[in-house]
DNA sequence: ACCTGAACACCGTTCAAGT
DNA sequence: ACCTGAACACCGTTCAAGT
């Protein structure tokens, strides 16, 4: 088996969308490229640089996305990553355990920052409000698919009866616009 | 040793506190009660059961500091998730990762859907909007405590000049303030 | 340069057996 | 009722050895 660093990382990404986070290990990736565990170790240092390089593929898809859209906002990147995030279970989770400063990476947050700007949010606030609304989408895609999954356990009566029929469920992606919009015009309401 | 389900979560949030989550093994907490690991299962079914419980302790926290409170609102709220969040390392992990209809638990989540109410949410839109303040402050709390580790790499020179001194590093309360005045007006603001 | 065999030091979990 | 010894089936990682 001829393998390098993109091969692995595309391996990982089918064995997470088969199988999830939890099941994927060093050894059953090995397994599925057909190779042995110690043989990923000469393309990446660690496990943890392997996630890395999850992030930084999903984080090059997006950018390659992003040069299709002129004018971008933040509205438009906030959907981008949701779309990409959405392409790779439990990709939040690696979002969320990597070193983020990696170079399609660092990319987008310095384009999110920009974003900010141009919504007017002041110099002082740029990263705490940059920080929330990489956050909005990161829980907001681990939520969804959370519930993808359906492998959780029920909520009780007591709270069933007061808050019948979620719409987020059935209608996500009115919900997503509806996050988004109280997040953007949270920031425009916040400037002074 | 006599030991008991509080008992067990009390050493494990220590352990938290000293080492992390990623240090945190059913060997280890045992060895910290001077026990073997095969005792923990007596009390608990398993791993998760035990997080679960960890998470469900701290939300007794905070509705035993919500108590004292009176006519309770979104903001206060949030500001008390937050200390208690903190009094833990890790917390916010460990919440995303738990079934979260444990009772104290889900009573915070029926008050935060009653907060939501009070703000002038919609019907359809409570769970997104209750989901959205839920996760800003989770996610807040989990970036304070990673950079309180302090053991993060670098940031890139290209990055760092930039946003040089993030001021929310500095200021972490304000930057809080400042993050929660977004999500409360701007659901405000989305509401017709 | 690239891969493997074999090992090391860990995990979570089970369960018959002890008290 | 509560705890343990001993095992099972896993992990991530290293490294001398092979090609």
């Amino acid at each position: 088996m001829k393998l390098d660093r993109q091969t692995i990382q595309l391996a990982a990404i089918t064995l997470l969308n088969e199988e999830g986070l939890e099941k994927l290990s060093m050894r059953t990736l090995a397994k599925a490229l057909d190779v042995k565990a110690a043989s990923l170790y000469f393309h990446f240092k660690n496990k943890d640089e392997l996630m890395e390089g999850i992030a930084e593929l999903i984080s090059g898809r997006i950018r390659q996305r992003l040069e299709k859209v002129q004018n971008c906002d933040f509205y438009q990147l906030a959907h981008i990553l949701r779309e990409e995030l959405k392409r790779v279970n439990d990709s939040p989770k690696i979002f969320e355990n990597t070193y983020p400063f990696t170079p399609n990476r660092t990319k987008l947050i310095v384009l999110g920052m920009k974003l900010m700007q141009d919504l007017g949010v002041d110099k002082q606030h740029l990263t705490v409000a940059g920080n929330m609304g990489n956050n909005f989408v990161l829980s907001y895609v681990a939520d969804e698919q959370y519930f993808a999954r359906g492998t959780q356990r029920q909520m009780p009566a007591e709270f069933a009866a007061k808050f019948p029929s979620p719409i987020d469920l059935a209608n996500p992606d009115e919900a997503f616009d509806y996050g988004l919009a109280v997040f953007i015009r949270g920031v425009q309401a916040t400037t002074k």
